[in-house]
DNA sequence: CATGAATGAGAGTTCATTCAT
DNA sequence: CATGAATGAACTCTCATTCAT
């Protein structure tokens, strides 16, 4: 019978459950979902092997954990830097800007998210699809259709530069991405603006 | 054993060669490389388990045999779409539209590409970007540089803008992509002339 | 630490025991020895996990513990019923209908019997045939060897006539032995006048 | 493409398997279910760890493969033995002897149904009475209720005659079961005339 | 004496790879 | 060159047991 529970034991467990997300996050952006294996990050953890299961009831369970815990830090990163612009453009600005910081804070985080987006686990897929919906919503709400609105955007089909815009933030991470990565004011003036000289 | 072989021969070889990678295409795709099973694709190409090593020495092999092999024919597809307009703004158009035509007609391939790219395998990203390099480049010089020295395209950073137009390209089979795929021209109307209204 | 133990300390021992001993025996019989869980056997007897081992120093410990208190406890309700009995047809009839009452209160204990003295393990076999010797050799002797004795029961080898009591007593809660455990009177007299119409 | 799927080739086939359903009978019998080490098994056979899998696809599928083929060799040879007898009498006897030699002949088979039979596993438990069915319904029918019909057997419950046969007959190889199988005549007189002497 | 996080050996199962036929 | 049985390392997950608190 557990006497209170007291506070110092939900800080050690909360501690614990810390390590071997960022262990885990560790493995699973080197490795891959199928490749990573379990017992490494326990390892890595600073635990034994088979003590994730203390923790998370399955690999699944710590992958969904580990993507849920980025996805709601770089969330409140990223909507917070975007939500206090007054203008649809900044609002793209500062959501780029603070989504590429955060890549390049927490590549590791980015290149999973990245990868388990465009990978070939659709159990995964969903799952990220889902903890992302919050970002690709704001985008094609606050971002693209408030600048239509507004009138100072084209109006293009919305979802289709809300898709395109999420396309360069997801993979301003990786491979052809490092451009986008390092300016991320010129990568919101070419969606703005576009390639062909005005007139 | 002739060593001449006979025409007859090699045609048998790589008709098998085109099984297999038929095969292994599908089973990569949909189950990701740590995922996918040799056996299953030698079977699936209609061989016994096993014979894939008479072709192709390891998984590792099997499965750059199949980037390389996608990457050639969409490099072909597209470049001959692309090469063919006069202006650096049809080409883009065109390069979209082949690419996405592509992505449409191949999807496997199409999220296979971006799974790899974009994936957590390091060798495996690397063996693509290598495979990826000519249409990469083709972009960024036949495209963004072309229409800047033609001065109908701003002077934005070359690499910035082949990125993101990569990005949009890779991206245009999976998670988000759904719009783009359906509407190629429009994508490259919003690259063309970006999300602002113009003056 | 005062050595003199409280009556107090003993008995709350004691009770501890009890709890353990029920949730065990619920386990043992639910999932079989290598199944149980000792873990669940702990939280079960409202302990904490490990628990257990402040009473019992291994699963193997507690599973003859549980074996023993089974065996005492029903080897006292038979043999009182039995013993009353002034003829030994009288005590056969009895220590059915007592075994089969057993069988029917305490179903999980009956059914934990039956697998170990018919199961795999030989450990455990061992244990729980020296657990049930009393009720053994008092068939054997009591009733058996007596009624021969005393001239009212025919000259059969008394071992073979023992062990067909013991076998139809210990099946009749399980498997083929629901017909028995309803019946106790009719399996009696089974036993008694055979299946052979009398001249 | 197998060729033609030689004769030779389901030979060999039907041997390993042999080879596996033999090892697998001692080492569960000996350790339980449970307790087997299905690992074990695939060496004992003479093979490699994890070769059981080319031929079964599990552990349960292998434990039920056991049981079927101990079922239909103890079938076979039981019915056969009991069937040519004309009264249901002789039936009776000549059902026990045989069984009590199979018992003999194949301990750990006999001990491993018994064990199954009286064990804790569900799942394992009904595979066992589905296998023993046959067994189970000719004791009732051909022997019990046909005694009966034809007037020489007394008209008790024949379902519960029927349980106490069997019990008898799956426990003639364990725990208290020795003398039953040292003496199958003596056991079937036993069963025939009942403990009582006769008027 | 109770707790429950930690341990780590060992379980069932998979599969890339080999090689005798 | 095709076959497919065999291999055995490596995987995820379980759980009896320990021990600092």
């Amino acid at each position: 019978m557990p006497r209170y529970k007291s506070a110092d034991r939900e800080r050690l467990v909360a501690e614990a459950r810390r390590r071997l997300l960022d262990a885990a996050l560790g493995e699973f952006a080197a490795q891959g979902y199928a490749g990573a294996n379990i017992n490494h990050i326990s390892l890595a953890a600073g635990f034994a092997q088979g003590t994730v299961y203390n923790y998370y009831p399955s690999k699944r369970a710590l992958f969904a954990a580990v993507i849920g815990d980025i996805a709601a830090r770089q969330g409140e990163l990223v909507l917070q830097g975007a939500a206090s612009a007054p203008t649809p453009a900044m609002r793209l600005e500062r959501f780029l800007a603070a989504g590429l910081a955060f890549a390049q804070g927490f590549p590791a985080a980015a290149r999973l998210v990245a990868a388990t987006l465009y990978g070939a686990d659709a159990e995964a897929r969903a799952l990220a699809q889902h903890a992302y919906e919050p970002l690709a919503s704001y985008v094609t709400k606050e971002i693209v259709l408030a600048g239509q609105q507004e009138g100072t955007f084209r109006t293009v089909d919305a979802e289709l530069a809300g898709a395109a815009i999420m396309a360069l933030y997801l993979c301003g991470c990786t491979a052809h991405g490092a451009p986008l990565r390092a300016n991320p004011r010129a990568a919101a003036a070419l969606i703005l603006e576009g390639l062909r000289r005005g007139t």
